[in-house]
RNA sequence: GACUAAGUAGCUCAGUCGGUAGAGCACAUCCCUUUUAAGGAUGGGGUCCUGGGUUCGAAUCCCAGCUUAGUCACCA
């Protein structure tokens, strides 16, 4: 047995079926010839009325008002909404008036896609509108729409389920025509970037997703199995140690828009898949990568917002470069008044205990390092500021500072108190990254299971020699979040990770 | 994973002390009209998230579960 059909639901598919009796297909396969688009007309006819007069249009009602022999609908097509004046007489020229008696008043719902052809005219209440000569039914709609009514730019009945604008997208983006605004904004974001990249003469790269060693990363990786080699694959954590053997290669520059997946918690700002670019580059450092990154980000906040300040929740954040650079022991100090430059682990321990931060025996010192920054900086840094100068124990990957044997040369870009993009000078001296390795796997023995995998086949890449070379990580979700001032991970990607829903259709039996 | 809150008509939401399930929009029938969330009249529409329990009686109180959101923990 199935869940009943809804009486709205019983009555569209009744109309659908009275249609194919009066000879309508409601799913027509022809494809229906368009020649504007709604906002296209709303923009330029009122400067010019010889404009759009067989104007041949298509789209979803999405309000109706019917009268007696003329009446008034709303279409929505890809780019926005117009006014529709269908008179009956109009659609239906002739003795039978079936078309608009029938088809329109009665077969007809919000919802249905139609097809539209007539000329351009302003009503008396001025607004531009389609006088329509032709209505064709292009798509039967038989399940109800949620109706969002608008007036004087005031919403009523505004859809904001959030289980339901998530799980139907499709719905959210059909009746809250500003969430597609992020999506498009977010699809900017990234052809700038890609762009930037392109003029400079990098490589945009594809490399594996199922990786048999997840490494560039430490975090907890989805399994799968392979059925044909018998082994276990991962789905990648990060795509950095295959960029860099693409470097080994030889390219000069390379990059790449990665769906990483990690096997961690969820929440507004994290999500199991998400994206991040990578970029390497050879024959730069870290301080190259700086003027480098705060040249793009500077460029993707003009070209998304036509200017470089941009308000985030209740701050105002200028992303005009150049950015504050600040070593990560200047942060500590400034913030805590301990000056971790001279600690050694137990000194670090200590440090922590009387700062009040939780700390147990695994941490090592650039883990308790990272603890102190998290927990007593991370949060001041509103306005786009460089961290840099890491503990060498959290970089595994990073070369080793040019005058400090603890340090490394990695900087992250802090945005609104968040991480936003990281980088290095890339380690490139392989039997320093073999003994990094090594240092993770006993960390990892010591029950720090966020350490990372020796990859044996990226160490031999570095001993055939790989040039100098920095990289930069940058968090797409996050950007964009950014950019877009939009407080959660789940409004900037179309279909967000969610628990399956128990039972989806009513239709099967 | 922990805590808190929410889940009632297609949508947005009320629902008093535990006593026959409500409104607006949407839908149906009718009236009227170049209308602007159109208006008027009438009407249909409910697994009150699920399962237990307390009770003469549960949308309401209790317990468990499911889903979502927020906060925290982990992380980008």
């Amino acid at each position: 047995m199935s869940i009943e059909l809804s009486e709205q639901e019983i009555l569209r598919r009744q109309a659908a079926e009275q249609m194919r009796q009066l000879g309508i297909n409601p799913y027509p396969a022809p494809l229906f010839e368009i020649n504007a688009k709604t906002t296209e007309i709303l923009e330029k006819y009122p400067n010019d009325n010889s404009l759009f007069q067989q104007v041949s249009i298509a789209g979803r009602i999405m309000s109706r008002r019917i009268m007696g022999a003329a009446s008034f609908a709303v279409i929505q097509d890809g780019v926005g909404k117009i006014q529709l004046y269908i008179k009956r007489d109009d659609i239906c020229p002739e003795e039978d008036k079936t078309m608009y008696n029938t088809v329109f008043k009665k077969l007809l719902d919000i919802g249905d896609i139609v097809g539209i052809k007539g000329y351009v005219f302003v009503t008396q209440m001025g607004e531009t509108s389609i006088h329509v000569k032709e209505l064709t039914v292009l798509s039967k709609s038989i399940r109800p729409l949620p109706i969002v009514k608008e007036k004087d730019g005031v919403l009523y009945d505004a859809f904001t389920n959030p289980e339901q604008r998530y799980r139907q997208r499709y719905l959210d983006l059909i009746v809250n025509p500003e969430v597609r605004d992020v999506f498009i904004k977010r699809t900017k974001i990234i052809n700038t970037m890609r762009d930037f990249f392109n003029e400079k003469g990098y490589l945009e790269v594809e490399t594996p997703v199922l990786q048999p060693i997840p490494g560039g990363a430490a975090a907890r990786p989805f399994t799968t199995h392979h059925n044909a080699l018998d082994i276990p694959l991962y789905l990648r954590i990060a795509n950095e140690l295959y960029l860099k053997r693409l470097i080994v290669g030889g390219f000069d520059g390379v990059y790449e828009f990665s769906r990483n997946f990690r096997n961690e918690g969820m929440d507004r700002t994290h999500n199991p898949e998400f994206t991040c670019m990578e970029i390497y580059v050879a024959f730069k450092d870290y301080f190259w990568m700086m003027d480098f990154t705060e040249e793009m980000i500077e460029k993707v906040a003009i070209s998304i917002n036509g200017k470089t300040n941009i308000t985030i929740g209740d701050k105002e954040v200028d992303f005009k470069r150049p950015y504050k650079r600040v070593r990560m022991s200047e942060a500590i100090l400034e913030y805590t008044g301990y000056d971790i430059t001279k600690m050694d682990e137990k000194a670090l321990f200590d440090a922590c205990k009387e700062m009040g931060i939780e700390v147990d025996a695994t941490m090592g010192k650039g883990k308790l390092i990272d603890e102190i920054f998290g927990e007593k900086c991370e949060h001041h840094y509103i306005q786009p500021t460089f961290i840099y100068d890491y503990p060498k124990e959290m970089s595994p990957l990073t070369k080793q500072h040019r005058q400090s044997e603890d340090l490394t040369e990695r900087f992250e870009l802090f945005v609104n108190g968040k991480e936003l993009a990281n980088a290095y000078s890339e380690l490139n001296d392989p039997i320093d990254q073999l003994d990094r390795f090594q240092q993770q796997l006993k960390l990892q023995e010591r029950g720090d299971d966020e350490a990372m995998f020796i990859d044996y086949d990226f160490v031999r890449a570095l001993e055939y020699g790989m040039p100098p070379t920095s990289g930069m990580g940058i968090g797409i979700d996050r950007l964009t979040m950014f950019m877009t001032n939009t407080p959660s991970i789940q409004d900037v990607l179309f279909f967000p990770q969610m628990k399956p829903e128990k039972t989806i259709d009513n239709n099967n039996q």
